[in-house]
Parts: C-alpha cells; structure tokens; sequence
DNA sequence: AAAATGTCCGTAAACGTTTACCACGCCGCT
DNA sequence: AGCGGCGTGGTAAACGTTTACGGACATTTT
C-alpha cells in the first residue's frame, strides 16, 4: 500500500497526495479532505526511506556514546530522543564501549544510514575515523574536544568550576589529604577533570601528593580498585574526589567491604550527578553535570547546523556549566590532626 | 558519489558492483579486484535507504523498552544492539516512558521506518495500538503478554521460580511477616510478580497481610514511598520483596533516612539483578533474570521469524528463567519474637 | 474584451540500489 | 561441426516518494 493507492481511493495525483500530507503547498479543502479520508481507510503510512531517498535527507542523526550501560548517558538518550521526535527526527545509536573497532563500525554505520548529523559523546575517543565524517561534511558535535571546523559544534564543559567548588568544600572542613581517582586518561575529560583537581588543590595551597592520584576507569569496578590501592598506602586520604559517580560508588561499595564508615572515615564527592547518587547510602555529594541540558544542547546544535546554509569557518561553540551539590557523604576528617585508627565494620 | 560512481572508475557496470559488494553472484576475480579498488580509492558506501527501498527489507528492528532511565534496560539496549550489528541489522529505538502518547508515536515510528520486525519489551504495555503492528504482518516479540499469533514470539519469564526460592530463603531464618512492594500493576509482570508471592507465601504457609502488600512504580522514588507508608503501620514486616531493584535501592534509601538499618532491621530483596543490586550499600539479595539473555531471545526470535517462510500458526515460545542471588541485604529478623525497637540512626 | 497574473493540480523525472532477463562466449558432448 | 549447457556480465525495470514544469482555469488589470 503506498501513495499511489492513496491517490487512486482519493481520485487525485499521487502530487496532491503528498502535497496535502506534507503541507508543502495549498491544496483545495475538497481534495485534501478526500485525502485524509483515504489515508485514513488505508491506514497509509508514508515510507521513510523513499521520503529520504528522493529528498536526500534522511532525518536521522546519528548518536555515539561510550557506554549506554554507564547510567550517565541512558539519560542523555532519553531526552535526545525525546526532543528529536518532536522534531520528526529519527536516531541511530551505538555505544562505543571504549573499543575503536566499534567505533569504526559505528562510523560505517552513520554514512551508509546516510544520517544528517552526528552527536559524538564519547568524551575524547575522536580519531582518524571522524575524518570519514569530516570528509562528508556532515554536521558534527563534540563534548570538549571537537575540532575548529566548519559544521562542526562543541559543546565545552566548564569542568574547573564545580572541582574547585569541592576541593574549597573539603578544604572548608579542615581536609588537608585529599586524593582523586581518575577516569580512563586517555578520554580527553578524564584528564581534564584531573587536571582541575590539581590547580584547585594549588590554589588552595593544598599538597598533591601523586599516591593519591588514582586510576579508575569510569566504571564501578575502578572505584573498587581505586580504593583497594589507596588502602594499602601507609598514609590515607581522608576524603576523595571521584572523576564520575560510579567510580564513587565503587568506591563506597569497596568501603563498605573494608569496614571503612562513609563519610565518618573517609569523605566521598562524585562528579556527573547521576540520578542514583541521590539514592546510594550515604547519598553523595558531588558535581552536577546536567545531562538533559547536555542532550538539548546537542540536539540543537546538529539541528541549527542543519538549517544552516552558510556555515560558520569554526562551528560554534556551547557551553555547558558544573555545580557543587551537597548531601551526605563528606563531613569533618576523622581524628583531626592524629593517625588514623582502623575503625570497626558496620556489619555487625 | 553512487554505484555509478564506482562502476564507472573500475569499468564494469552497477550490477556487477552490486553483486561483488554483495557476494550474491560469482564474479571474475580480475572484476572485483577492480571493483573493490575503486570502492576503497572513491570511498564508496553503500545507501542503506535505496538498498531498503528496492529490497523491500529495511534490516531494521524496532526496540520498544518501557524507559531506558531504568538500569534494566541498557543493558539489555547494549547486548541487543552488539548482537544486531553482528548480523546486519540496525536498531530503531524507543522508550515510552509509561505514555500511551508515546506508544502509539512508537508504533507510527515503526511503520513508517519500514521496521522488519518489532521486540516490545514493556512488560505489558501492549494495546489495540499494536493491531496496527500485527495487521502489517510484522514479526513481534513480547515478553510475558504476547498473542498467540503467527509471527509473534512470546518470552516467557518464569517469575514464580525465583521468587519462591526468595520467599523461602526469608522463611527458612524464621521470617514471619513479609513485606511486597509491587511495581505498577497495570503492568502485567508487575502483576505476576506479586500473584507469584502470594502464592508463595500461601506454599509455606506464611500469612499475605493486604497491608503489607503495597504500590510500587519500579522506580526509585516508588520505593521511598513505600517504606513511608509500611512504616506508618502499627506493626511493621520484617521482610520486605521488591518488584524491582530500582524499588528496593528506594526502599534503602528510605530506610537510611528513617534510620532503618538494613539488613539488621528489615530485610530487603529486589528482583532483576541490575549490576547496580551488587554496589549498594548492603549489597542487595536479589532475583536473577538474565538482562544479556533476554536480549539475545529476543533478537534471535526476530530473526528466526524474519528467516521463516512459513510460520506457525501460534507463533513461538522462549522460556527465561530466574534464579535467587544471596548477598546481604537479607538476615535474620530482629528481635525474634518481640515487639519491634527503633534502632538508632546510622548517622553519627 | 483581451491580456496578464495567480491558483491549483497532474505528469513525469529523479533519488541509488537490486535483480530479472537476456546476450555472449566457452566448454564438452554427440 | 553443430549444439546444449553453463558461467558470467550488462541492460533496464522497479522500489515509493518529492518536486520541477507546464496546463487549465479563475481572477484581476488594462
């Protein structure tokens, strides 16, 4: 059943048919109301892919993300998606789990689905491979790290406002051995999130010490890790940065295993404000990076580069800011100013 | 740059492109050495649309998740899509949210995506709207609620199994008054859910209070609410079930803030065994229901029915099983046989 | 009243593939 | 030598839309 069965019930060209449907010119109420009736008879749907074919628009944008399973981006898809249906656009999504021949695939993927944009999420796994995109001139945008180019938005995160709010939220509580677990370094925010945990820490006239800088990996096993490590140091922090929320809430998890009492023992901040930071015990202090904002903005920047028929030599730029939330998981370092006792489980 | 393109640089026409490309025919080897040199010099890739459109298969499978928000479904997303692109195939994806609006935006979506087959993973959302779906003689999958009709695979999840092995588990360490905090029983898992503990319960002989049976959302606030309102009861459950994990990770929140130690006051066990289940804090016992599993049956049953030339009358059944995992969230029930203390907070 | 303008609508080409059909050349058989 | 069969490659139709172009008619202008 197509536009031309349309067309036949309704006894006009298959031209007024999709003309009526698409409201593309004016066309007699006689006729369209013909129209609608037909279509509703038939229960036509319009096909997509003809529609992008003859068009040359497919209105689809492609969507890559590290790691849908990372509950910071389920989120971001979500209200991609939202906003983009309400814009009669489609998406194709992939996540990347950090594996570049899933990238390569995912970038396969993209052009011969022939999407009218990209929205890259990955936070720094840009490679050789985006110059297939580059090449097709599509409409790209990037978080942090996309090039200067034409057709090409970034989205930079200002990840140094809200890090040196924590770091100055801690100092204000006397903590003076402060540590940070890290995301996967070579993702650009990763690193960049650490680095803005070293200048606040000079800033403040704190010592970085480099035990204390951790590798984590984004993931809640890391935070585990991470703080398996740093306990078998002769000296502990007494409160930590973590470079996202699940790496926190590895850490806590490996806390709890410990014995060690969170915040009375060790204070804890997040970074990402997932929606579960707000339900793990204690609920957890950390740096909000709003996803929906984060998603709308993408959405719209592949959106107005689209509509855009006279790109700008050197994309646009968005910004996107952190905030200090907080809640229960810092508090006073224990002991101030004498060595650390062991403390005694919680599971008794 | 089309087919043409490259049929003209290598010097053969499309069709002999096409079917190197394809490897639908046998073609002369010094041919598609030409062929495949200029694929890669004009970097050539095929459009999927005009593919879709001749062929008449898109090689798309529409996803349709309740809310993606919900840490049981990406993972499933992820397997579903890893599995998909194996095999060729691209993922329409969609959550609805618990909208009907949104439902019936999917099913159009689908149709006029050309979908070549549907898995609706909602736990019961299904509608007239998917006479739309079955009208077009789409292969489906459900879980649980499925039609026995051609071209619909059912996933039936054999809730009961774990759930009584929960409930025994709770009863054999002297648990008398257990708790069940259901999900939104308009859903028909939901439902299921709960029927299988009161029939469990009625097994062993335990006593089903109506009032400790009470509405849950599978979200997290949900479960909040919950333990608010058990907790404004005369007399309190020892135990307490959950519909899902994202309502007992609730239900431990509350419980923090009402400085309800779990498990030493209330027992708590979820169902689904999200990957977050084994990060809270106690670790969550839980019913098991293989999210990876899930998502392989699904997209096996799509495909298997896409494959088919004739299919069965009354479509095809897969049967999931579930499985208790024991953490800690669960002990033995305080004061055995007194009346209830307030524990103290575990703020300090 | 004729010309000019405007409003609708239909015809047909075009989008980029796949594939049915046919032509060609080669091989082996009688 | 002639013929059938087979392996291979090209031509062109088809998939379901949108839209440029032109025609028919109505309305306004001269």
């Amino acid at each position: 059943m197509d536009i031309r069965d349309v067309a036949k019930r309704a006894k006009v060209s298959t031209a007024t048919v999709s003309r009526t449907i698409n409201q593309v010119a004016t066309v007699d109420t006689q006729l369209a109301k013909r129209v609608w009736k037909a279509v509703a008879e038939l229960g036509y749907y319009p096909n997509r892919q003809a529609r992008a074919l003859v068009s040359g628009k497919s209105r689809v944008f492609g969507l890559i993300v590290s790691e849908i399973t990372n509950p910071f981006f389920p989120e971001i898809v979500q209200t991609f998606e939202t906003v983009a249906v309400e814009h009669n656009y489609e998406i194709l999504l992939t996540s990347t789990i950090h594996d570049p021949k899933r990238m390569e695939l995912a970038v396969r993927r993209m052009i011969e689905g022939r999407v009218d944009g990209v929205a890259i999420l990955t936070f720094g796994m840009e490679d050789e491979l985006l110059a297939h995109l580059r090449f097709r001139n599509l409409p790209l945008v990037f978080i942090d790290v996309g090039p200067k180019a034409p057709r090409v938005s970034n989205i930079r995160v200002d990840y140094a406002h809200g890090i040196r709010q924590a770091v100055q939220h801690l100092a204000a509580m006397k903590h003076e051995r402060i540590g940070f677990v890290t995301g996967p370094l070579r993702l650009r925010s990763a690193a960049v999130r650490r680095d803005a945990f070293e200048e606040s820490m000079r800033e403040i006239g704190l010592p970085v010490k480099p035990e204390f800088i951790v590798a984590g990996d984004h993931r809640l096993e890391g935070g585990k890790r991470a703080l398996q490590d740093l306990y078998k140091l002769r000296e502990q922090p007494t409160a930590l940065l973590c470079s996202n929320d699940m790496t926190a809430i590895g850490v806590m998890r490996q806390a709890f295993d410990l014995g060690i009492a969170i915040p009375r023992d060790l204070s804890v901040v997040g970074f990402d404000d997932i929606r579960m930071a707000d339900f793990v015990i204690p609920p957890l202090t950390t740096v909000q990076m709003s996803q929906t904002e984060l998603a709308k903005l993408a959405f719209d920047a592949l959106l107005r580069e689209v509509k855009r028929d006279d790109p700008t030599p050197d994309g646009t730029e968005y910004l996107l800011t952190t905030q200090l939330i907080l809640r229960s998981s810092t508090t006073f370092p224990p002991d101030l100013g004498h060595a650390r006792q062991p403390s005694a489980s919680k599971r008794d």
